[in-house]
Order: C-alpha cells, then sequence, then structure tokens
DNA sequence: CTCAGTGCAAACTATTTGCAGATTT
DNA sequence: AAATCTGCAAATAGTTTGCACTGAG
C-alpha cells in the first residue's frame, strides 16, 4: 500500500503526496519530470501547485521513495525507488528512457574506486544514443 | 598553439577567447564551473562579461574544443578536450574531480547499446564518493 | 570598412521560499 | 487544537538574449 510508505516517511497522507506516488506507482511511463507529474496531475483534475510537486519530489527523494535523475538537458527526471538498482539508456531523439543494469561494470566501478582509494557511495552512468 | 584552435573553429581570435582556452590548458585545476572561470579571469586583471564566458564556452563545446559536464548539483562543469575519453570520479566533500578510463566499461557499454539495438553517440559516467 | 564579438542589463527557465489560510491527525 | 501542508506569488540561481558599441581581419 502506497499511503503507509508516505506515512512511514513522517509525511502527513495528504492528496498531491497520495496522487504523485500513485502516478509514479502506476504510469507506463517510469520517469517524469516535475513539470510532466504537474501537468498529468492537472489533467487528471487535481488540483496543486507547482510548488507542491517540487516540494513533496523532494521530500520523498529524502525518504528514499524515489529518485532523482540528472540526466543532460535542463530538467531534473524522477522515478520511483523500486530498489532494483540499473542505468539508463536515453534516446536522444525521442527522449525514450531504458533502463538497464551490468553486473560485470558494477563490479567493475567498485574494483576502480578501490584502487583509487575512493569510498564508493553512488553512481550515475547514462549511455545516450538512439533506439532503431 | 591554441590560438589557432580557435581560427580554425571559425571563430576570430579575441582576448576572451584566448585567455578562457589558456586557463583551460595550462590551469592546474582542469574542471570549472562558468563562474569559476568567471572569477578567475577577473582576478587576473582580465575585464570579461559572465555573458561573453557563456558563449564562449558554448561556441567552445560546439567547436569540440571542450567538453561540458552535468555532474549533480545546479552547474556545468567544462573542461578541455584532450580527446583521450575519460570518466569521473567526484568527492561529495571536497568537489575534487579525478579521471579514470576503463576498457572493460567502455567495452560492456557498446555490447549493451548493440543488445538494446541502441546506437550509441556518447555516455557519461560519474562516481560519487569521498577519496580517504 | 565590415561583420563578428562584447558588455550590460533585461529576460528566461527551473526550482525554492515566505506567508496566510487549509488539512491532517 | 496543534502541527504540518498547500497554493500563490515573489524570490533565486544559472544561463541566455537584445542591443548598441567595439574590435578583429
Amino acid at each position: 500500500m502506497d499511503k503507509s510508505d508516505i506515512k512511514q516517511a513522517g509525511l502527513k497522507i495528504t492528496k498531491p503526496r497520495i496522487e504523485i506516488l500513485k502516478l509514479l506507482e502506476t504510469s507506463e511511463k517510469q520517469h517524469f519530470t516535475a513539470e510532466e507529474l504537474y501537468q498529468e496531475l492537472l489533467s487528471n483534475n487535481i488540483k496543486v501547485g507547482i510548488a507542491t510537486v517540487y516540494r513533496v519530489l523532494t521530500q520523498f527523494v529524502a525518504a528514499g521513495l524515489i529518485m532523482k535523475h540528472n540526466f543532460e538537458g535542463d530538467q531534473c527526471v524522477f522515478e520511483l525507488d523500486r530498489g532494483e538498482h540499473h542505468d539508463h539508456m536515453v534516446d536522444m531523439k525521442t527522449g525514450r528512457i531504458v533502463e538497464f543494469h551490468d553486473e560485470i561494470i558494477e563490479q567493475r566501478q567498485i574494483e576502480i574506486a578501490e584502487k583509487h582509494g575512493f569510498t564508493l557511495m553512488e553512481h550515475s552512468l547514462t549511455l545516450y544514443g538512439e533506439f532503431k
């Protein structure tokens, strides 16, 4: 149940929060900019302010419910954190985003970090190109 | 010689361009935000406007002289394109940036792209953590 | 001399914040 | 009722643009 996640994060269960989480959970599309979420809510006749969308997203990121990505371009995208780490391929023409995971790369990163005396906390790998 | 690079890019050889390129070429620091470059130029008693710095950087990126990176946070960083591809490790405490290159990871990315019918054009891999 | 380049200030875009009223618990 | 949350509008931060002047070729 989604609502309990909100509560567990120490946040009150409000309409904007429920609806944003629902969108991220049930949409076919998995990655949204704040603006896209905002527009989507409006289309669904849910009145919210864009400021609330940003605030809620920030809180959800802090709570570990969702993740925030900084792809190329000027907007960040958000997606539900389903617990399975993955990286992204971004189609530069269409904006389509596909996820992937590769153990060899993951492993290599750890080795490289060790070799450099670097405590690896997170990483971001994004491939840019075009789907045929 | 740096000036010829500017000319080859179809740009006139002007003070701001020469100085920005020189900074990127000769500084110990390899990665700069637009603001840092601007401040550095001012400290060296070179009068430029921040708008010019942004314009010149954009032109240099288009010309392939420099590269632009979108690490976490809100500012982009620029570095000279020395032709040798590399990825980055960013120290989240100090901001220190160290470059690395790993053939296995590079290779893996190509394979993954192929497997997904994706024409890989560029990629960005950044490790976040802390140097010991 | 001509056209590209520059500085300045104003414009823009994405995001954040202050505040008074509305909602959750 | 108390504390959090919300919408609105104003504020920010980074970056871009319009314009009249300057400087490179």
